[in-house]
DNA sequence: ACAGTATATTTGTATAAACAAATGTTGTTG
DNA sequence: CAACAACATTTGTTTATACAAATATACTGT
């Protein structure tokens, strides 16, 4: 369904207009699908993003300014999702000594194997919409959008 | 800047991962450089979309599942967005005459000034990105994006 | 016409996001 | 070393979102 249909125009419109929609709509398209996918295991795609932050950390430990850096959607409170994410058990917090300002979050082994249950759903998921491009395509389109996204 | 470095991360990532993040995260920087655009306006990108939708239908009333029908993402309460476009007088609501059910929703001349405002600075914003590609290549992202959200 | 079903919208409630201001800690400079 | 700025996180408050249930109207078959 092209980007037109989507939102049932009587114009055509131009490419410029189209790209913007057709990111909005793609993104949308995609996330509606994960959180169908991890509503199940009762935790939100943002949650799942700050596990996953920690996962890529190994053992050590991330602090709440780390975490909010390497999020793609900059949550304004970072504090909250953590909170989420203790009552939980899927992380542990903890003031760091060297520096007292700064807290440290670590993944807990639940939150690791929930992770763990969840990688194979996730690769599902990329490839519902990856097996319509080839390879070729796919890096095509990851250089179109960097290429795009940026701003002067 | 590609997205592992957005990101940062350590690893590098299959060109099907790089796909969702680099849509994830394209959306995000577009929707808050229009967030930001708008606000001064004191309406939401939400908003906005509506009030588009209703200019597109030029005199005719517009219903709810309509609107919601035509929207990008889709709000789970039309009624509340509807809501807040009334307080600021850029649409009317009132009841259909043929089938009660129904509301018809029309844009105000305060809303198409409103739109008639924003319309050069969306215009700036549309082209603040798309100036990175030529039309060629925006044609193709249009392209690629369109085959690869299809779900079967 | 009546019961049942479908359609269109609204409301209640619980959860989450946005933004600004506040708190607590550390580093810097006179 | 006191005062002040910078940094890291939290809290308060307002606004928005999600989802389910409720309401109100219209259609359909008997």
């Amino acid at each position: 369904m092209n980007i037109e249909q989507v939102i049932k125009s009587n114009f055509i419109l131009d490419d410029a207009k189209k790209v913007i929609l057709n990111v909005m709509y793609t993104q949308n398209v995609i996330a509606e699908k994960f959180s169908e996918i991890i509503k199940p295991f009762d935790i939100s795609s943002e949650q799942y993003n700050v596990l996953r932050i920690l996962r890529g950390q190994k053992l050590n430990p991330v602090n709440m300014c780390t975490i909010q850096d390497r999020m793609i959607a900059k949550s304004s409170n970072t504090t909250r999702l953590i909170d989420k994410l203790l009552l939980k058990k899927l992380v542990t917090r903890e003031v760091c000594a060297m520096n007292r300002r700064k807290i440290e979050i670590k993944i807990t082994s639940l939150g690791l194997e929930l992770l763990a249950t969840l990688d194979p759903k996730v690769i599902d998921h990329e490839q519902l919409f990856a097996v319509n491009l080839n390879k070729s395509e796919q890096q095509q389109l990851n250089f179109l959008l960097e290429k795009y996204r940026t701003i002067k």
